[in-house]
DNA sequence: AATAAAATGTTGTTTATGCAACAGTTGTTA
DNA sequence: TAACAACTGTTGCATAAACAACATTTTATT
């Protein structure tokens, strides 16, 4: 059992970040299971709860998201009748996206799902400490951006 | 173009965890290919780096990484020639992890490629905000491990 | 006006990851 | 001592994600 005891280095920071992130796919992936959802719909639903009538690019933007990656996820969302694809009358490369009713209906779903998620993860910090942190956390991500900006995917629609 | 300008609102904290998490596998990828690895085996070879003869549960423990991910991680690293592994002669279920010539090689480059990111991530921060980031971070990620603590992966390994 | 470059979404491929099931081994309990 | 529970690693399966290539359309350049 000495095997258990002789971790003592301070995990890195991208350790850390990764922790974090596996641990919020594994409950949004318990979460949305029941609505038929899993973890990689989420931010999509999320943006599109936010807002409307926006094409995929800018999704994938907001969220620096692979382009595939959203394609397949807003795919899955209209094979489940989340969300609604129609053709831009002014662009024909692009497509808008819309909720459904049903879609509509997550809005609270997703809130509280959010709010579980953020309210553990936050678990012991002060209101104070909290905006801090999300202010560390904005700044790095904006760093990260710029570490691997690239087909255009450093520029974020509005942040 | 105002698809672009309209996405104004603040985005949830999980999803600025997923954009430096996945900036931080994007980065780390590129930087590890010339060797023929890949970020799936990073943390595990700075485990390794770190200590060597531990079983790959302690790995998997350390990292709250699925034990099945780290076995074909581990795998890799085998078959890339970094790491050795040995039976466990105390314990028939277990097996040791070792490192190779070529692994121990590795550990300068594993260094700086982390330095890289995280010196790039933590941009513009002074010393005492990167400090004070990382201990919310550790927080946090104590916080998520408790959320979805289970099969004994809760217990980390000496820290 | 014609050509080249950029934009938008789709699809193929590979990789990492978690969940699940399993085999064999070790530790605990009755 | 035998039965049961827990441990350790392996493998199957499904999913998300990035990179790459591509077709079509729109915009920019010549």
């Amino acid at each position: 059992m000495s095997d258990r005891r002789e971790q003592n280095f301070q995990k890195p920071p991208g350790a850390l970040i990764s922790i974090i992130n596996r641990a919020h796919f594994i409950i949004i992936n318990e979460r949305l299971k029941p609505c038929g959802l899993s973890a990689g719909q989420f931010l999509a639903l999320i943006c599109l709860v936010r807002k409307q009538n926006i094409i995929q690019d800018t999704l994938a933007r907001h969220f620096h998201i692979d382009k595939g990656t959203v394609a397949r996820a807003v795919q899955k969302l209209e094979d489940g009748g989340f969300i609604r694809r129609t053709p831009d009358p002014e662009n024909r490369r692009a497509v808008r996206l819309f909720l459904t009713d049903k879609g509509r209906e997550m809005a609270p779903v997703l809130h509280s799902i959010d709010l579980e998620w953020e309210k553990g993860a936050f678990s012991g910090f002060t209101n104070e400490e909290k905006e801090q942190c999300m202010v560390y956390l904005r700044r790095m991500a904006a760093n990260c951006i710029s570490l691997v900006q690239k087909n255009g995917y450093g520029v974020d629609a509005g942040e």
